[in-house]
DNA sequence: ATGAAATACAGGGAAATACCCTTTTAGATT
DNA sequence: AATCTAAAAGGGTATTTCCCTGTATTTCAT
């Protein structure tokens, strides 16, 4: 049996041409297509057709490659997710990877490329391009400047956030104005893909910033 | 050498009167006396002279002894609670204990009975009356008119509310008006002393309501 | 020294939250 | 049938949160 893969993008022709390479792949053969991350969502919903693999963009309308891949890693956490994009900034793919992506190519990609990654990432559970894997590894190493990485104030302020002080009385603590320990909280949601303070205490006590 | 204690009772009269009776007791001395929580919270910093144990009245101006005694269960963990009150209605007792209190006495208590229950405190870590014994017994079996009991359907509210999810969302999932979701949100945060919504994810976090 | 960052702060506005208090609905009790 | 009760829903308002844009000041590398 070949495994299934459902492409996502809403760049119509692009997503037609992928649907076709991977028709082409010995091991896969497409499921359906979805224009956006909402779409791949109502469509298993609805049908309950759950792909082995998904080929995801990343920048699409309504709901982006990172949501969708967020929402997938917890609901269908069997799903694999290969992302797929033009974007090639470090931002974008620990973003992608932390909501859960095995992988990580650019659009560019050649067809034998993208058949060993989907094979991969069925197989071994990633694939990585040295690309990828650098920009993981800086993200280790370079504490000062990666964007993705938080800096000791902003633990500092992470671990109020997890109280019950409003902004005003946590810029107290921080000796700093409200509307900056704000810019925190901005940055932060920024960086870690967060809707709301709800969401970064789940992630403070996940990552052990706060242990209640 | 004498286990010191620390009255705080809006009453002066009362403190007072309280105050006499430890100052009678052999293993007991009083070390100062506080008209409210925050004067406690004050002087505890201030003068760092920090109690084994404090009689803690529970309706106090500026700040009460429920809260009073859940930063002190915070930041003193070692500083022994022991209420004195005039309420004897399973709520209030039902939240003194939740905040960390150590004994429940009415303010009626005999003085054999006070230095009893100090005693007990201070040795066995505990001292309860048969009434509080009982509020506690009913408090897991009255699953139905238990005041200060976490229902069903409020303990299914906390789980969505540990999301980031809005309460309009929550609504949706639970097939209730957002009007109703938000009346589960005061129920709960009347019963268990909470501010907002971060507190009660901490709550659910602590309680394993919620295993992020 | 000079432009490029990171940092601290501010304003404004829409949405969400928190806190009131009242009414309707539906079930159970007597 | 009348009564009581709990759950559900609504109305109003102040505060807080979220999100955007913009501006000095400091820090830093070239």
């Amino acid at each position: 049996m070949k495994y299934s893969v459902v492409v996502v993008d809403d760049h119509n022709l692009l997503s037609q041409a992928i649907g076709g390479l991977v028709e082409g792949f010995e091991e896969f053969s497409v499921l359906y297509t979805c224009k956006n991350g909402q779409e791949l969502l109502d469509k298993i919903n609805d049908t309950k057709k759950i792909p082995d693999i998904v080929l995801m963009d990343v920048n699409m309308p309504i709901l982006n490659g990172i949501e969708t891949t967020q929402h997938l890693h917890k609901d269908f956490p069997d799903i694999k997710v290969l992302a797929l994009s033009i974007e090639e900034d470090e931002k974008t793919i620990l973003k992608m990877l932390r909501a859960g992506a095995k992988g990580y190519l650019m659009k560019d990609v050649k067809k034998a490329e993208l058949e060993k990654a989907l094979l991969e990432v069925m197989e071994k559970g990633f694939y990585h391009t040295n690309t990828v894997t650098k920009v993981l590894v800086d993200s280790l190493t370079d504490t000062e400047n990666s964007h993705l990485v938080l800096k000791d104030r902003e633990i500092d302020f992470i671990k109020y956030a997890c109280t019950e002080m409003t902004y005003r009385e946590i810029a107290e603590k921080m000796f700093l104005s409200p509307k900056t320990v704000e810019g925190y909280r901005d940055a932060i949601f920024e960086k870690l893909n967060l809707r709301n303070r709800t969401g970064l205490v789940i992630y403070a006590i996940k990552n052990k910033i706060f242990i209640p």
